[in-house]
DNA sequence: ATGTCAGGATGGTCCTGA
């Protein structure tokens, strides 16, 4: 069995301890993280390295966003998309060797798109829609079983929200940017393995945010999502998001996927 | 009831992005 995680963790070098004690925890062979929030110069890669992933690519930026893929399973670097053509460190693919024809494994962390869903008012919520869309013309040409995992800071259905009539005006959950992702699921075939695992209108939230009004009132969204090829479909034998991680000490505002495949 | 958090540059607090 091969266990890929997944983890918005809003900066590795102030939370690796709770890297770490996921990793202790979980055991994953493959983790992807995204908003590390730091150059590549200044990932934490003797922390990795001591925990067993050996196997390391990092596209980051200084402050801001930034994504790594680590593994204990060797791979190569596969490719580094741009998608806001910006400058910004938004995405890292690896292939994943010696699993039979190799799996492609792409971490993204699609722009969370300003507080107006209107391109006319708010630049970035149009940067959003443009992103997938490039991504959504990519897709199209994905010709190999592709895992697609990260922080898509879009919550596609009624019941990953925690009301969908309120939120239909509220970034991450409008009709504009839901036909979008649906566009780019489309655009290859993946199936969104946190509604195969617990189908709707099952509880899976991935975000709650940091104002503790929605914390307490347990107010959260599914940002977060793993898709698989739909010839990897039958592979992915167990899928759960870990809500254990928000009860730590200063925890990040998402939690970690983990998916487990029989590669 | 959007009530918080993180990084960076600055200069000992504000700004940006989320």
């Amino acid at each position: 069995m091969v266990k890929i995680a997944s983890w918005n963790i809003n900066s590795v070098r102030l939370r690796i301890d709770q890297v770490a004690r996921f990793v202790d925890e979980h055991e994953p062979d493959v983790l992807c993280l995204q908003e590390i929030k730091t150059l590549e110069k200044n990932f934490p890669h003797e922390a990795f390295e001591t925990l067993g992933y050996t196997y390391r690519a990092v596209h980051g930026q200084k402050g801001y966003h930034g994504v790594a893929t680590v593994s204990r399973i060797p791979f190569r670097d596969f490719s580094k998309h741009d998608w806001q053509d910006n400058g910004e460190a938004r995405h890292i693919g690896v292939e994943l060797l010696g699993r039979g024809q190799g799996l492609i494994l792409e971490n993204v962390y699609i722009p969370a798109g300003g507080d107006v869903p209107d391109r006319q008012v708010n630049p970035k919520f149009g940067q959003k829609l443009d992103f997938l869309d490039r991504m959504t013309r990519w897709a199209g040409e994905i010709e190999r079983p592709t895992l697609l995992v990260g922080d898509f800071n879009v919550a596609p259905l009624e019941c990953d929200v925690y009301d969908h009539r309120a939120l239909l005006k509220v970034v991450s959950h409008t009709p504009i940017e839901v036909e979008a992702l649906s566009r780019l699921r489309d655009a290859h075939g993946w199936v969104d393995l946190g509604r195969h695992f617990i189908p709707p209108p099952g509880r899976n939230y991935s975000w709650w945010s940091y104002r503790s009004y929605w914390r307490q009132k347990d107010h959260g969204r599914r940002l977060d999502h793993m898709w698989a090829s739909p010839e990897l479909v039958a592979q992915a034998k167990a899928h759960t998001f870990v809500e254990d991680t928000r009860r730590w000490e200063k925890p990040s505002d998402h939690v970690p996927l983990v998916t487990e495949f029989d590669l």
